[in-house]
DNA sequence: CTGAAAGCGCTTACAG
DNA sequence: CTGAAAGCGCTTACAG
């Protein structure tokens, strides 16, 4: 590989000028850095960054933790998250390091390594759940982070979510509207995650905007004979918003099972079932994992040109209803 | 964060012999070893791998390269994969790094800086196909790779696989031993992956073995008038073999609403279906991708201790179906 | 506008 | 068995 030395000895300049040419150090004239650029691209010249991150104390690494738990469907949502955050790595030179693991423990160990090896210095979280110990560990470490998914209270640190009261207005707005439901159930999963309780409120304004009654199911994903109590107790029941995809074909799948013959238009999120896999009574909010993904990645470095404060620490990323 | 110089001061050691005895240089007194390495975890030590990887002219991290195109349902074979590799990695104190793009230029330049920049010398690729151009670039620089999937033709690379013959061989078996399938029908993708091949090669000896017919279907993802005009040409059909489980359920979800009533028995392959999704009619062959990641990992450290040859160039791991 | 020198935190040949 | 010194490839204060 070619160093920034060989280039100065070819060129018959001081490796000084060299590197100060190349990070367009104005104290260089144009004509040299000029010069130099058009040399290091013809010679397919690449800095060694464990030189320049061992001089600079930097780290062109950007920590990507995974939840330690996660279902099959969710998996399309974490891989275009990582499509979009290295989208934009790429274009700052910085490389993007998983850490991944099966029990908390291990994920623990792996980000204290990145850490104190020196080795990262930012991190994207891809979930942000309530009393995280990773959170709390990189709350107390020298690196900034970002996670996906909006702290629980309060805006104590820098995130990128999707808008989800307006997502669960917005789906069932859809289902009244454009599906002439009259009697939509909202089916959330025994979890109580944040971006649940905020379709709730969506869903809840909806409803009422439109002057029809509420209805509310908590489907254990382990234990379903609450639902088909719920089906037969049910018989309204016309419409679906579903707190993800998931959740929703399952609910449809075991409503199909106990009235055969009937249908109901679900709503669920995350884009997350292919097309094939589900009917035409089946639609889906896609929250952009991609966007949010690029944004994320935006955040971390615009907070280390300029310390972010209020409204910049976080970004809200727009949904899309997927017919 | 601490260097080796700090313990070195603090100890009234020099520099070199901290670094002799944290890497257990058997030139220095095994007392001075334990006392080092006692001293150093105490103090919570890391070795800054920039500094360690300049010197070495090393790199402690191993790109892990995504297709660019992939199924929904893929995903999750992916981030197994992941799983099984970092796994290993952590243990050897190496950082999983992914390069995961939208286009083959992407990938490309992305894998490219990351040798140039002298931060990785190690790859996995999560796939294996013909003419591939990333394949084709490691194969001239002066890296190692593994991919996930042998090679089109020879033994040209490392590699981890399934027996994918066996697999094939295995999922008819139970169709017929298990399930009582008389007409199993083997349902593989337009694409023509060597896994299909091996898949069909292993459905065929078994169909033989079992004095059956063999039956045929290549099924195209954005056209079933051919699955639908197959399945009304045949009508024994009592069982499906399917490459994997996307153009398994596919082809199930076809069949009923062309025969209403009626059921088959489906194999897929890679457990990529949540269980609610489907039901007690459909199979799948587990790959087992975890371990696959995880022996990737292992063929391309134990590589680096000693040049491998022959066999030992390459993994088979076991799969298992998911009754 | 350009250069010589020091330093980032390691490892290892050379010396004792 | 231990240490002083050079070097990995960069950047940047200091000097001119």
């Amino acid at each position: 590989m070619i160093t920034i030395r060989d280039i100065a000895k070819q060129m018959g300049l001081s490796v000084s000028t060299v590197s100060r040419a190349l990070n367009d150090n104005p104290r260089i004239s144009q004509k040299t850095r000029d010069q130099v650029h058009e040399f290091a691209n013809k010679a397919g010249y690449q800095p060694n960054y464990n030189a320049r991150n061992l001089t600079n104390k930097e780290a062109n690494s950007v920590g990507v933790v995974f939840p330690v738990n996660n279902r099959v469907v969710d998996n399309i949502f974490y891989v275009n998250l990582l499509r979009g955050i290295n989208n934009q790595l790429s274009k700052k030179n910085y490389v993007l390091s998983v850490a991944i693991g099966d029990t908390t423990e291990t994920v623990i160990e792996n980000v204290t390594s990145m850490i104190k090896r020196g080795q990262v210095k930012k991190f994207i979280l891809l979930y942000s759940h309530l009393n995280d110990p990773i959170i709390r560990l990189l709350e107390k470490s020298p690196v900034d982070f970002v996670t996906v998914g909006k702290p629980t209270h309060g805006d104590s640190w820098m995130y990128v979510d999707n808008d989800n009261v307006k997502a669960g207005y917005d789906g069932t707005k859809f289902l009244i509207d454009e599906l002439g439901c009259q009697h939509p159930v909202f089916v959330e999963s025994t979890n109580g995650w944040p971006y649940e309780v905020d379709r709730l409120t969506g869903y809840l304004t909806m409803v009422d905007e439109a002057g029809l009654r509420p209805v509310i199911l908590s489907s254990s994903e382990t234990d379903n004979t609450e639902t088909i109590e719920f089906i037969h107790e049910h018989d309204e029941i016309d419409g679906v918003l579903a707190t993800d995809d998931y959740t929703g074909l399952r609910f449809y799948s075991e409503y199909r099972r106990q009235r055969p013959g009937r249908e109901v238009e679900v709503v669920g999120y995350n884009a997350s079932l292919p097309r094939e896999l589900t009917n035409e009574h089946f639609h889906s909010v896609d929250l952009n994992p991609k966007e949010m993904g690029r944004s994320a990645a935006r955040i971390l470095f615009a907070n280390e040109t300029k310390q972010l404060t209020g409204e910049q620490r976080h970004n809200i990323i727009a949904h899309e209803i997927m017919v």
